[in-house]
DNA sequence: GTGAAAGCGCTAACAA
DNA sequence: TTGTTAGCGCTTTCAC
């Protein structure tokens, strides 16, 4: 059904010439007739010729396609990266090809898999919540494979990565908690597999111990990022025998399920229990009362993997001289925190 | 730096063998010695060797890579309908390469353009709501590559395409509005250029004449669909002399925008002013009140979106029957509209 | 400035 | 069952 689309050796014999000098027309990197070059551009025009790419990058033996691996786009955080990502692939003459792992290592796998046989040029990776082993990855850096790592990382492969300083920012956001006057700070923390969660809870628990609070263990529960685990830790939470006046969440989803925990036992936030999230999704503001929150440069964060990710590609930064780039994070006040 | 990956041909030489049987062995449709598969497979395994799909595909004319074309990954409606897209391409045996048009013509022409470079099979669009020429999509026509439109579709190029029935979703949930008793009906509407801005505006003009309420031009204001014009939009409605007792929005977003702009008037929802929201996105049950919407079946949207084009691809169906799926909507009714 | 020819890595018709 | 060979559409030496 679908009509045969043309070469470039179709344009060459409707032109009278050779497919070399169809094919040097048709980039601007030679010296071709200005003449011969518009006869070929006019004709492509008319014709609709589109370069075959996958002639193309079997050639070059590069694809100028940018391969991209995280857990969800269901997730702001990943869609609004994606937005940063895209632009600075685009700006640079380069396309991105997607593949979400649905949280799932095993999907994960599958999917590096799929962009290695693509034959992308590069890699940007944030692990799902499953992924506790990192051979995977390792193996990337053997095959000298330009990889660059986002937001979820881990060490154990030595990759460059860009993301924020996880146990400051959670440290800060309990101290801000702890100077607002909360002295019961509870924490719903994130899967243990992830170093993020696990820097976040470090920083939390750092920040109760330097202001001589204790850390009680019952107050700090696992969480899957999700609203619904959100809700069932907040539960367990409001359960014990004392009530907390804080809770910090990791990440603004799970902050969201537990305000709703919280209302539904009847209690009111602020004024009961301060609720701090971790992200500041665009959804933070919407909610009542707006989420006081941890702000990350999403969009910043998606630009600069991948501006580091083409300094790689392009061989401009060798891999031995491994990057982490840390970018800022500010605590944005919002309603569901007691104020100062 | 980066290490030249194995092809069949190495394989070959290091098995002694010819690289047919290689290639024969590596997939599982040819007659091959089940000693000799086992020999190949053990070494590909050994080097993690990848099949160059680039070369696959070049040599078999399809590459098994669906191109999808949206407006921009940070809608969650498209986020979630690439869920079902990514779930069935993957069930059978195809990828998915998307692009965000930024909901700007220019750059959806751009995405399919590169698409079409790179050889997709076929492709998935939803128009960007910049998008007032459909040339680019009839072209596809011409060219007989598959094409299945959704969500934001036209009509002018007679393509395939999977949708909800806008009219009828606007006109129920009007209905609803006057059912409740609000006799005052505001609408906020989409972009003009839409087709579906115009049957959902349409739906709700009708639901008014239906029930002998006058249709208030000053009532019905454009959006862009942002949270932000919602507000705009808002506002103009507000600085009207009479005071609506309702407005139906046509996204989620925008009613998000109108009750921040009723709450800041110091006007009750929905005891002064009903608020009804279209697609039903995740956050509609967070914000406060829960949002009163039309819901759509977003996934399956994109679930049956994919179906379809996998037929059309495969040669199922001919292009020549085309198919236009509806699905169902229904109305979800929370705390933003008055009580029956 | 242009053309001829080789070859990227793969698949498949044809032969053995 | 396996090998030989041609060729997918392109880029790029190397001639002229």
């Amino acid at each position: 059904m679908q009509k045969k689309p043309y070469t470039i050796v179709d344009l060459a014999r409707m032109l009278e010439m050779s497919k070399s000098t169809v094919s040097r027309a048709l980039r601007d990197q030679y010296d071709v007739n200005p003449e011969t070059r518009q006869k070929v551009l006019d004709l492509a025009r008319k014709l609709d010729f589109e370069t075959n790419t996958l002639a193309a990058s079997l050639r070059e033996k590069r694809s100028y396609i940018i391969g991209v691996v995280i857990p969800s786009f269901s997730i702001p955080f990943y869609s609004i990266a994606l937005g940063g990502i895209q632009e600075v692939a685009s700006a640079n003459g380069y396309n991105v090809m997607v593949c979400q792992s649905d949280e799932k290592y095993e999907i994960e796998l599958a999917n590096i898999n799929f962009l290695l046989k693509s034959r992308v040029d590069g890699l940007l990776v944030s692990l799902s919540k499953d992924t506790k082993d990192f051979r995977h990855l390792a193996k990337l850096k053997n095959r000298g494979i330009p990889v660059v790592m986002f937001n979820r990382v881990m060490d154990e492969a030595d990759l460059p990565m860009v993301l924020i300083d996880d146990y400051n920012s959670a440290l800060d956001a309990t101290r801000y908690l702890i100077e607002s006057g909360c002295r019961k700070i509870a924490h719903i923390s994130g899967p243990e597999s992830l170093l993020m969660s696990n820097k976040r809870k470090q920083g939390f628990m750092d920040a109760l111990l330097q202001s001589g609070l204790q850390v009680n263990d019952e107050w700090i529960i696992e969480s899957d990022f999700s609203l619904e685990s959100g809700e069932l830790a907040m539960e367990k939470i409001l359960n014990q025998p004392t009530l907390p006046d804080a809770v910090f969440c990791v990440c603004d989803a799970v902050a969201f399920g537990a305000m709703k925990k919280i209302r539904e036992r009847g209690l009111s936030i602020p004024k009961d229990i301060s609720v701090m999230g971790f992200t500041d999704e665009p959804v933070t503001s919407l909610v009542s009362p707006p989420l006081t929150t941890v702000s990350q440069p999403i969009s910043e964060i998606g630009q600069q993997a991948t501006q580091l990710l083409l300094e790689y590609i392009q061989d401009i930064k060798s891999p031995h001289n491994r990057k982490k780039e840390v970018l800022p994070t500010r605590i944005v006040v919002r309603g569901s925190t007691r104020i100062l």
